[in-house]
DNA sequence: CTGTTAGCGCATTCAA
DNA sequence: TTGAATGCGCTAACAG
């Protein structure tokens, strides 16, 4: 801690070579810890700092190095478990990497994600990690162009400076369809959330796609983004004979814990009667009773992944420039075995 | 978009000058929307900066300008719900006034959270929100020295610069506690986290003296601060006759689940025999069955109350330094009416 | 081993 | 309305 209180002005390099008696040359060969300083002047620099609290400014020397120690991170609101663990890997890894973390929150829509990735521009980081389900590859590809090395999330691109990390839940979801079109189960109805993103457009897409083969009914349920919204719309749905049946696919999992709380509180048997799976499966896939067959990826792993990787890319390092993660199909008492 | 492309460096105000025939002052004007420039030389620069795909640099002009629209958010990692939300209140809010967010993100130890707040000097952030259970007040005035205006969230503290949100989940507890204890019941069992911080403390510390002053049995049940090894460990707690009763009151509400059901799958019958009570609730406490009564705060709200105080605060604006948040006793299916 | 000097990219005087 | 000059706090040559 400071001895001297209640400073007006924050110290800078020149108050403290001042006070120490040598050149600003001098302090700052000791704060940034170069060798060629004698122990005594090193000693005099240091008493300075303290005396004066002296704190350097990343600002300055941002400017002068061209480096800020900053990462951004693109990412929508954080109100979703899996990209809270996603934001925690990355800020875990970025720490042990001494690197700071600039958010840069984008809402569901592209306008918003453009006007940020301006944002991002300006706030002049070292690298960024781009996760967000409203670019496409072209306004990835824009960003580039301030030679700004880029790690993205959910698009599959490599570049000189461009990494990328792809979240496989597709194949993995027509794996399970195709074996539950084996038993013969015939009647699957997709929880389909507005504006949820490229993602989960390209899943029900190819759920759909592949109902359409298999000549499988498949219908969608509009619903919105909210637990309470989807619980009290599903008890409602449930009271219908005609819709005690089926296999429900939620594109996350608190919405699924929404779909079994109905069905069980209606008296429908699950799995049963009624089966569900869950896309994003996060801590709410087996706090909930029946536990949630869901589709995992470790977010927190892609997050410390992602900013290794940056981190990498910054240094002209990185190999293997795309990273698959699979999902892995966890099931449990909510599908049939 | 810029209609160059693959530039090789970024364009900087020098470059747009002299593209546009003009002194960096003008441009300087324009980026900023003075009004003293007219329109054509307006137009020539606009032109030339969009040919450049010019932006400015954060960096430089909070250099110049001795503020850098930035401000930083001290928080323990965000792997809790109710962090997530906090922080999610906080970004929204934060987007409206223009302001990045910058991550100090702290483990939950007084060392690194310390670090943190170096780091947090040196970032050189116009003000900054810090939800930090493990820094002191001490810890917290010397941050003051630097001139940076904050907003703590969990002390009661308040000056020039400084103003605070206090959580009170106490005086609710002991509420609770109190009508309990009319009742006649006299078994409190306290899952106490290990390194659960200041908060979590003072909590426990007035729940012993409580029950000390009402001669109710209490016991600690020291546990890991994860839901699958505290459920597996419940599970074996339960199986001895004599654990199968008491209120137990859990600091997290996805806690109070692996509670919740490691007894209802042990046969026990909530809350005829076995109350659960958790001290922070999220969307845990609702979704799981029967759902756990809790204490509730808004988290989003606080978060951006936060920062809606913070950027009064360095404005100079900020009459009411002090606000005081009072969790919500919601009663739900895991206690006795 | 240490000091001098010149930028980094921008905002902001002060003149013109 | 515009331009020239100065400084923000620091790093990084270059000299000595």
């Amino acid at each position: 801690m400071s001895n001297e209180s209640n400073m007006k002005d924050r110290a800078t390099i020149y108050g403290v070579a001042k006070r120490a008696g040598v050149s600003l040359a001098t302090v700052s060969r000791v704060i940034n810890g170069k060798n060629n300083v004698t122990e005594e002047t090193k000693k005099l620099v240091n008493d300075a700092i303290r005396e004066l609290g002296y704190r350097p400014s990343a600002l300055a020397r941002g400017l002068a190095t061209n480096k800020s120690t900053n990462i951004g991170i693109v990412i929508p609101a954080t109100n979703y478990v899996y990209i809270c663990n996603l934001l925690a890997g990355m800020t875990d890894v970025a720490k042990i990497y001494g690197y700071q973390t600039t958010l840069f929150v984008t809402k569901r829509n592209k306008e918003d994600a453009t006007k940020m990735i301006e944002k991002l521009i300006t706030s002049h980081v070292d690298g960024a990690i781009i996760f967000d389900d409203e670019l496409d590859k072209d306004e990835i590809k824009y960003i580039q162009n301030y030679n700004i090395p880029l790690v993205v999330i959910g698009h599959e691109m490599a570049d000189e400076r461009l990494a990328s990390i792809t979240l496989d839940y597709k194949s993995t979801i027509l794996d399970f369809l195709n074996k539950v079109a084996e038993k013969g189960d015939k009647d699957i109805k997709f929880l389909d959330v507005v504006g949820s993103g490229n993602m989960m457009d390209e899943i029900r897409y190819a759920t759909m796609n592949f109902a359409l083969e298999k000549n499988e009914d498949i219908s969608m349920i509009h619903c919105e983004d909210s637990y309470r919204r989807l619980y009290s719309d599903m008890k409602e749905y449930f009271t219908s004979p005609s819709n005690r049946k089926g296999l429900f696919i939620c594109p996350r999992d608190s919405l699924a814990c929404a779909v079994v709380n109905a069905a069980i509180e209606a008296g429908i048997k699950i799995p049963e009667e009624v089966e569900v799976i869950s896309v994003i499966g996060t801590k709410y896939s087996y706090i909930v009773r029946p536990q949630v067959s869901s589709l995992e990826i470790d977010h927190f792993e892609v997050g410390s992944i992602a900013v290794r990787m940056l981190t990498k890319l910054l240094k002209g390092e990185l190999e293997n420039k795309i990273y698959n993660f699979k999902s892995q199909f966890v099931a449990r008492g909510s599908t049939k075995k």
